[in-house]
DNA sequence: GCGGCTAGTAAACGCGCGTATACTCATCTG
DNA sequence: CAGATGAGTATACGCGCGTTTACTAGCCGC
């Protein structure tokens, strides 16, 4: 038998350059960008920290590879136009319930730090969420509408960040359904 | 004439407390507690660095002097209850407008890093917005629904800070005050 | 079987951070 | 005017960060 099972790994660039990522995409959506360091990365993964940096260039560079796998909000934005309030209310409310693997809103919301990574930061949630959005609106006002909504995401996820998750009553998911209906309304009243 | 008027400063203990204390309010306002340095308020303060440790103990201490020192959101909630969603709307529209002078919101939203000060931030937050309007509200839900507001208030800065600052609409405001009605009212519909 | 490409490693570099220390000198008291 | 007090200063310490460099060793084609 050559050496133990335990230390030894097959050499795979992809699959350690996929493990460096992974950890990188939960301790993000975790703690953010500032918070978290390659140094952390590195040991969730296994790996060297010197291959953060070939692999991915930088930590910056890193963050940025993770945020392009993130998933669209096409599904959640792509039914029909009617139920879309409720649909952002759900999505929500299980975001204020229990802390979420790392989806973008959270990994955005948490890395307000390096201007590096702001530009990065605000064309995903351009890109992935408000624009998207904005094309699903008819009418006037589209932009504000989407940003009023999107803000309104964030705004959950920061308090629940803040305070502590909170298990949603369904009292809340109606009422989160009906201010997600004042963002997306048309002309309010 | 003693000396130049450009050098020359009365030594004043309480003044310099004041300025460094008041650069750090700025500061943090403006880009949040850890991408200030201590190095930073002392340079705006046009103090020693030393001195922040020496009146404030450390930079944490100076970040709880600052919170301190912020207005309560009473004056906002103190009003009619029937105006209370405008009164939020309108705020909430002045503070995507421009950047505010470092409102107690702007101040935790950006500082959700070290868990040394997120215990300040969390409970100033609590005592400073979501207590006092809690108190506010009638019938059930009352956390709730505070809770919703708030979140609101942080998400609409959060956006603002993300996607730069925006002139509000009257009907950005109507809007608004929708929204603050639906987090408010009691039971959705 | 062996040489070369390269995945992976170990260690250090330079930097900026928060903080602490030792000092200078303006101001006030007698 | 002389001396004490303490506001203000200059500087260094230790640390952890992101990054880089020089090296080791496993795999693959010949």
């Amino acid at each position: 038998m050559n050496a133990q099972a335990t230390d030894a790994r097959p050499r795979d660039r992809e699959a350690t350059r996929e493990r460096i990522l992974c950890a990188a995409r939960t301790l993000f959506g975790e703690q953010g960008y500032e918070r978290v360091t390659v140094r952390m990365i590195a040991a969730a993964a296994d790996a060297n920290v010197a291959l953060v940096g070939r692999y991915f260039g930088s930590k910056a560079g890193l963050f940025g590879a993770v945020l392009d796998g993130e998933p669209t909000f096409g599904d959640l934005f792509g039914g029909d136009f009617e139920g879309l309030p409720r649909r952002l209310a759900e999505y929500a409310a299980a975001r204020m319930e229990q802390p979420p693997e790392s989806p973008i809103l959270r990994t955005l919301e948490r890395s307000a730090g390096h201007p590096e990574v702001q530009a990065v930061a605000r064309e995903r949630l351009m890109t992935a969420v408000l624009k998207p959005l904005e094309e699903r609106l008819d009418g006037p006002d589209a932009h504000a509408r989407a940003r009023m909504a999107t803000g309104t995401l964030i705004g959950i996820g920061a308090m629940r960040r803040r305070l502590g998750p909170e298990k949603p009553t369904p009292a809340d998911v109606d009422r989160l359904t009906a201010v997600f209906e004042a963002c997306l309304k048309v002309s309010p009243a």
